[in-house]
DNA sequence: AGCATTGTTCATCA
DNA sequence: ATGATGAACAATGC
Protein backbone atom coordinates (compact mmCIF):
# COMPACT_ATOMS: atom_id res chain seq x y z
CA UNK A 1 0.00 0.00 0.00
CA UNK A 2 1.99 2.81 -1.27
CA UNK A 3 2.23 5.95 0.98
CA UNK A 4 4.56 8.57 1.44
CA UNK A 5 7.36 6.72 2.03
CA UNK A 6 6.70 3.85 -0.11
CA UNK A 7 6.13 6.82 -3.41
CA UNK A 8 8.78 8.12 -2.50
CA UNK A 9 11.29 5.04 -2.65
CA UNK A 10 9.90 4.68 -6.12
CA UNK A 11 10.32 8.13 -6.90
CA UNK A 12 14.27 7.64 -6.01
CA UNK A 13 14.28 4.41 -8.26
CA UNK A 14 12.72 6.21 -11.19
CA UNK A 15 14.73 9.38 -10.83
CA UNK A 16 17.81 6.52 -11.34
CA UNK A 17 17.05 4.59 -13.96
CA UNK A 18 15.02 7.14 -16.18
CA UNK A 19 16.07 10.68 -15.76
CA UNK A 20 17.54 11.59 -19.35
CA UNK A 21 15.49 8.49 -21.16
CA UNK A 22 13.80 9.65 -23.95
CA UNK A 23 10.54 7.45 -25.13
CA UNK A 24 10.05 6.31 -28.32
CA UNK A 25 7.14 4.05 -27.84
CA UNK A 26 3.91 3.97 -26.01
CA UNK A 27 1.98 0.32 -25.65
CA UNK A 28 -1.68 0.68 -23.52
CA UNK A 29 -2.68 -2.62 -22.90
CA UNK A 30 -5.06 -0.86 -20.33
CA UNK A 31 -6.26 2.47 -21.39
CA UNK A 32 -8.79 2.87 -18.79
CA UNK A 33 -5.38 3.90 -16.29
CA UNK A 34 -5.10 7.20 -18.01
CA UNK A 35 -7.46 9.71 -16.76
CA UNK A 36 -8.68 11.75 -20.09
CA UNK A 37 -8.14 11.17 -23.52
CA UNK A 38 -5.92 8.45 -23.77
CA UNK A 39 -4.87 8.80 -27.48
CA UNK A 40 -3.54 12.33 -26.47
CA UNK A 41 -1.84 11.09 -23.56
CA UNK A 42 0.52 9.18 -26.43
CA UNK A 43 0.92 11.81 -28.70
CA UNK A 44 1.77 14.18 -25.71
CA UNK A 45 4.49 12.04 -24.12
CA UNK A 46 6.12 10.10 -27.04
CA UNK A 47 10.01 11.67 -28.25
CA UNK A 48 10.02 13.52 -24.41
CA UNK A 49 12.87 12.75 -22.22
CA UNK A 50 12.57 12.05 -18.37
CA UNK A 51 13.07 14.97 -17.28
CA UNK A 52 12.52 15.16 -13.44
CA UNK A 53 10.67 12.85 -11.01
CA UNK A 54 9.47 14.47 -8.06
CA UNK A 55 6.51 13.78 -4.88
CA UNK A 56 3.92 15.84 -3.72
CA UNK A 57 1.93 13.68 -0.87
CA UNK A 58 1.37 10.63 -2.71
CA UNK A 59 1.19 11.51 -6.25
CA UNK A 60 4.38 11.15 -8.48
CA UNK A 61 5.00 13.93 -10.87
CA UNK A 62 7.01 13.05 -14.02
CA UNK A 63 8.24 16.11 -15.63
CA UNK A 64 8.77 15.00 -19.43
CA UNK A 65 11.13 17.47 -21.67
CA UNK A 66 8.29 19.07 -23.75
CA UNK A 67 6.57 20.87 -20.85
CA UNK A 68 4.30 17.93 -20.17
CA UNK A 69 4.38 16.42 -16.78
CA UNK A 70 2.67 12.52 -15.95
CA UNK A 71 1.27 12.92 -12.73
CA UNK A 72 0.52 9.55 -11.19
CA UNK A 73 -0.88 8.21 -8.45
CA UNK A 74 -0.20 4.06 -7.21
CA UNK A 75 -3.28 3.89 -5.39
CA UNK A 76 -3.28 0.40 -3.54
CA UNK A 77 -1.03 -1.27 -5.53
CA UNK A 78 0.91 0.58 -8.30
CA UNK A 79 4.36 -0.36 -9.38
CA UNK A 80 6.86 0.49 -12.09
CA UNK A 81 9.41 -1.51 -13.40
CA UNK A 82 12.56 -0.73 -15.73
CA UNK A 83 12.99 -4.01 -17.89
CA UNK A 84 15.16 -4.84 -21.16
CA UNK A 85 13.09 -3.41 -24.54
CA UNK A 86 11.86 -7.17 -25.61
CA UNK A 87 10.11 -7.93 -21.84
CA UNK A 88 6.73 -9.06 -22.71
CA UNK A 89 3.91 -7.63 -20.43
CA UNK A 90 3.30 -8.93 -17.35
CA UNK A 91 -0.59 -9.93 -16.78
CA UNK A 92 -1.47 -6.50 -15.00
CA UNK A 93 1.06 -4.03 -16.92
CA UNK A 94 -1.42 -1.80 -17.45
CA UNK A 95 1.01 0.97 -19.86
CA UNK A 96 4.60 0.58 -21.58
CA UNK A 97 6.61 3.41 -22.22
CA UNK A 98 9.37 1.95 -24.60
CA UNK A 99 12.97 3.70 -24.48
CA UNK A 100 15.58 4.92 -26.59
CA UNK A 101 18.32 2.96 -24.78
CA UNK A 102 16.80 -0.90 -25.06
CA UNK A 103 14.73 -0.43 -22.10
CA UNK A 104 11.07 -0.12 -21.11
CA UNK A 105 9.67 1.41 -18.10
CA UNK A 106 6.38 -0.74 -16.96
CA UNK A 107 3.72 0.19 -14.90
CA UNK A 108 1.87 -2.56 -13.27
CA UNK A 109 -1.23 -2.48 -11.31
CA UNK A 110 -2.93 -6.14 -9.83
CA UNK A 111 -6.03 -3.97 -8.91
CA UNK A 112 -5.80 -1.59 -11.33
CA UNK A 113 -6.94 1.38 -9.00
CA UNK A 114 -3.98 3.39 -10.40
CA UNK A 115 -4.19 6.48 -12.00
CA UNK A 116 -2.09 8.68 -14.50
CA UNK A 117 -2.89 12.19 -16.20
CA UNK A 118 -1.17 14.27 -18.33
CA UNK A 119 -0.78 17.69 -17.23
CA UNK A 120 1.41 20.86 -18.90
CA UNK A 121 4.01 21.18 -16.95
CA UNK A 122 3.51 24.76 -14.59
CA UNK A 123 -0.01 23.74 -14.63
CA UNK A 124 -0.14 20.49 -12.44
CA UNK A 125 -1.99 22.02 -9.73
CA UNK A 126 -4.99 23.67 -11.84
CA UNK A 127 -5.12 20.31 -13.68
CA UNK A 128 -5.37 17.70 -10.46
CA UNK A 129 -7.14 19.40 -8.13
CA UNK A 130 -6.45 17.18 -5.84
CA UNK A 131 -3.51 17.98 -5.96
CA UNK A 132 -3.79 21.37 -4.93
CA UNK A 133 -5.75 20.53 -2.04
CA UNK A 134 -2.64 18.51 -0.56
CA UNK A 135 -1.72 19.55 3.07
CA UNK A 136 1.80 19.95 3.69
CA UNK A 137 4.00 17.43 3.71
CA UNK A 138 4.99 15.68 6.95
CA UNK A 139 8.33 16.88 7.65
CA UNK A 140 10.19 18.90 10.95
CA UNK A 141 9.90 22.33 8.37
CA UNK A 142 6.59 22.03 6.93
CA UNK A 143 4.09 20.73 9.66
CA UNK A 144 4.55 22.88 11.91
CA UNK A 145 3.10 22.69 15.15
CA UNK A 146 1.36 26.17 15.10
CA UNK A 147 -0.26 24.39 12.27
CA UNK A 148 -1.05 21.52 14.16
CA UNK A 149 -2.69 23.10 16.64
CA UNK A 150 -5.11 25.27 14.15
CA UNK A 151 -6.34 22.20 12.45
CA UNK A 152 -6.72 20.35 14.84
CA UNK A 153 -8.47 22.55 17.07
CA UNK A 154 -11.13 22.79 13.95
CA UNK A 155 -12.11 19.08 13.65
CA UNK A 156 -14.50 16.63 15.93
CA UNK A 157 -13.45 13.72 13.63
CA UNK A 158 -11.64 11.05 15.15
CA UNK A 159 -8.35 11.71 14.95
CA UNK A 160 -7.66 8.87 13.18
CA UNK A 161 -10.03 9.79 10.45
CA UNK A 162 -7.97 13.09 10.85
CA UNK A 163 -4.44 12.03 10.09
CA UNK A 164 -5.80 10.43 7.04
CA UNK A 165 -7.52 13.35 5.62
CA UNK A 166 -4.85 13.98 3.29
CA UNK A 167 -6.00 18.15 2.64
CA UNK A 168 -5.05 18.42 6.22
CA UNK A 169 -1.40 16.51 5.84
CA UNK A 170 -0.29 14.96 2.65
CA UNK A 171 1.14 11.41 2.94
CA UNK A 172 -0.29 9.48 5.69
CA UNK A 173 -2.34 6.24 4.98
CA UNK A 174 -3.64 3.35 6.99
CA UNK A 175 -0.40 1.86 8.10
CA UNK A 176 1.08 4.90 9.51
CA UNK A 177 -2.05 6.22 11.16
CA UNK A 178 -1.73 3.08 13.17
CA UNK A 179 1.79 3.22 13.84
CA UNK A 180 2.15 6.64 14.88
CA UNK A 181 -1.09 6.68 16.85
CA UNK A 182 0.20 3.67 19.07
CA UNK A 183 3.41 5.52 19.46
CA UNK A 184 1.53 8.61 20.76
CA UNK A 185 -0.89 6.02 22.87
CA UNK A 186 -4.21 7.75 21.48
CA UNK A 187 -7.10 6.11 21.11
CA UNK A 188 -7.94 6.45 17.15
CA UNK A 189 -11.65 7.37 18.17
CA UNK A 190 -10.58 10.77 20.04
CA UNK A 191 -12.06 13.66 18.62
CA UNK A 192 -9.12 16.25 17.02
CA UNK A 193 -9.99 18.75 18.75
CA UNK A 194 -9.91 16.99 22.38
CA UNK A 195 -6.00 16.37 22.05
CA UNK A 196 -3.81 18.14 24.50
CA UNK A 197 -1.19 20.38 23.38
CA UNK A 198 1.23 17.98 24.81
CA UNK A 199 -0.40 15.04 22.88
CA UNK A 200 -0.07 17.33 19.48
CA UNK A 201 3.33 17.53 20.31
CA UNK A 202 4.05 14.00 20.68
CA UNK A 203 1.94 13.23 17.91
CA UNK A 204 3.61 15.02 15.27
CA UNK A 205 7.07 14.51 16.76
CA UNK A 206 6.13 10.99 16.10
CA UNK A 207 4.39 11.36 12.65
CA UNK A 208 7.82 12.85 11.55
CA UNK A 209 10.10 10.19 12.19
CA UNK A 210 8.46 7.59 11.63
CA UNK A 211 7.38 9.03 8.09
CA UNK A 212 11.38 9.38 7.76
CA UNK A 213 12.19 6.06 9.73
CA UNK A 214 10.08 4.28 6.64
CA UNK A 215 11.62 5.91 3.87
CA UNK A 216 14.73 5.38 5.12
CA UNK A 217 13.65 1.80 5.36
CA UNK A 218 12.56 2.09 1.30
CA UNK A 219 8.90 1.43 2.92
CA UNK A 220 6.56 -1.38 4.32
CA UNK A 221 5.75 -4.26 1.70
CA UNK A 222 2.54 -5.52 3.24
CA UNK A 223 0.85 -7.39 0.31
CA UNK A 224 3.14 -6.50 -2.56
CA UNK A 225 4.73 -3.60 -2.46
CA UNK A 226 7.94 -3.36 -4.32
CA UNK A 227 10.35 -0.40 -5.94
CA UNK A 228 11.44 -0.21 -9.62
CA UNK A 229 14.44 -2.34 -9.06
CA UNK A 230 12.08 -5.30 -7.62
CA UNK A 231 12.76 -4.95 -4.08
CA UNK A 232 10.73 -5.37 -1.46
CA UNK A 233 10.38 -2.74 1.58
CA UNK A 234 12.02 -3.47 5.44
CA UNK A 235 9.87 -1.26 7.25
CA UNK A 236 6.96 -4.60 7.73
CA UNK A 237 9.55 -5.74 10.31
CA UNK A 238 9.78 -2.60 12.27
CA UNK A 239 5.73 -2.14 12.67
CA UNK A 240 4.30 -1.85 16.17
CA UNK A 241 0.57 -1.76 15.89
CA UNK A 242 -0.62 -2.41 11.93
CA UNK A 243 -1.56 -6.30 11.48
CA UNK A 244 -0.77 -7.26 14.78
CA UNK A 245 -4.14 -7.72 16.27
CA UNK A 246 -4.28 -10.21 18.61
CA UNK A 247 -0.71 -10.47 19.62
CA UNK A 248 0.55 -8.86 22.14
CA UNK A 249 1.05 -4.61 22.63
CA UNK A 250 5.00 -4.65 22.58
CA UNK A 251 4.37 -2.18 25.22
CA UNK A 252 2.28 -3.15 27.98
CA UNK A 253 1.41 -6.74 26.49
CA UNK A 254 -1.93 -6.50 26.20
CA UNK A 255 -4.03 -8.26 23.59
CA UNK A 256 -3.89 -5.70 20.17
CA UNK A 257 -7.36 -5.28 18.86
CA UNK A 258 -8.99 -4.54 15.82
CA UNK A 259 -12.02 -1.88 14.78
CA UNK A 260 -13.69 -0.22 12.27
CA UNK A 261 -12.76 4.04 12.32
CA UNK A 262 -14.50 5.22 9.58
CA UNK A 263 -14.74 1.95 7.76
CA UNK A 264 -11.27 1.41 7.97
CA UNK A 265 -9.60 -1.18 9.92
CA UNK A 266 -7.70 -0.17 12.77
CA UNK A 267 -5.46 -1.75 15.33
CA UNK A 268 -4.67 -0.53 18.36
CA UNK A 269 -3.99 -1.32 21.61
CA UNK A 270 -6.89 -0.72 23.84
CA UNK A 271 -4.74 -0.38 27.75
CA UNK A 272 -2.03 1.77 26.16
CA UNK A 273 -4.18 3.77 23.70
CA UNK A 274 -7.15 5.11 26.47
CA UNK A 275 -10.05 6.60 25.28
CA UNK A 276 -10.88 10.00 26.32
CA UNK A 277 -14.75 11.10 26.47
C1' DA B 1 -19.69 -16.11 -2.83
C1' DG B 2 -19.41 -12.46 0.06
C1' DC B 3 -16.20 -9.77 2.33
C1' DA B 4 -11.99 -7.11 2.94
C1' DT B 5 -8.81 -4.24 1.01
C1' DT B 6 -7.48 1.48 0.01
C1' DG B 7 -7.43 6.49 -1.33
C1' DT B 8 -10.23 9.71 -3.44
C1' DT B 9 -14.45 11.82 -4.87
C1' DC B 10 -19.14 12.74 -4.62
C1' DA B 11 -23.80 13.10 -2.75
C1' DT B 12 -26.33 14.00 1.23
C1' DC B 13 -27.48 15.98 5.53
C1' DA B 14 -27.13 18.77 9.65
C1' DA C 1 -21.68 27.97 3.46
C1' DT C 2 -19.42 24.58 6.01
C1' DG C 3 -18.18 20.33 7.88
C1' DA C 4 -19.09 15.70 8.64
C1' DT C 5 -20.51 11.22 7.04
C1' DG C 6 -21.35 7.40 4.23
C1' DA C 7 -21.34 5.34 -0.07
C1' DA C 8 -19.40 4.53 -4.45
C1' DC C 9 -15.66 3.21 -7.24
C1' DA C 10 -11.71 1.01 -9.18
C1' DA C 11 -10.67 -4.89 -9.29
C1' DT C 12 -8.91 -8.90 -7.05
C1' DG C 13 -7.84 -12.62 -3.77
C1' DC C 14 -9.31 -15.66 -0.32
Amino acid sequence: MPELPEVETVRRGLEKLIVGSKITDVQLPYPKVITGDSQQFVTGVLNAEFEKISRRGKYLLLQLSNQHTIVSHLRMEGQYSVEPSDTEPYKHTEIIFGLSDNRALFYNDTRRFGRMILTTTGFEMTEVPSLAKLGPEPTEEQLTLSYMKTIFAKSKRPVKTFLLDQTQIAGIGNIYADEVLWQSKIHPKTPASMLSDVELIVLRENIITEIKRATDHHGTTVHSFSNVFGEVGKFQNELEAYGRVGESCLRCGATMIKIKVGQRGTTFCPVCQVEKK
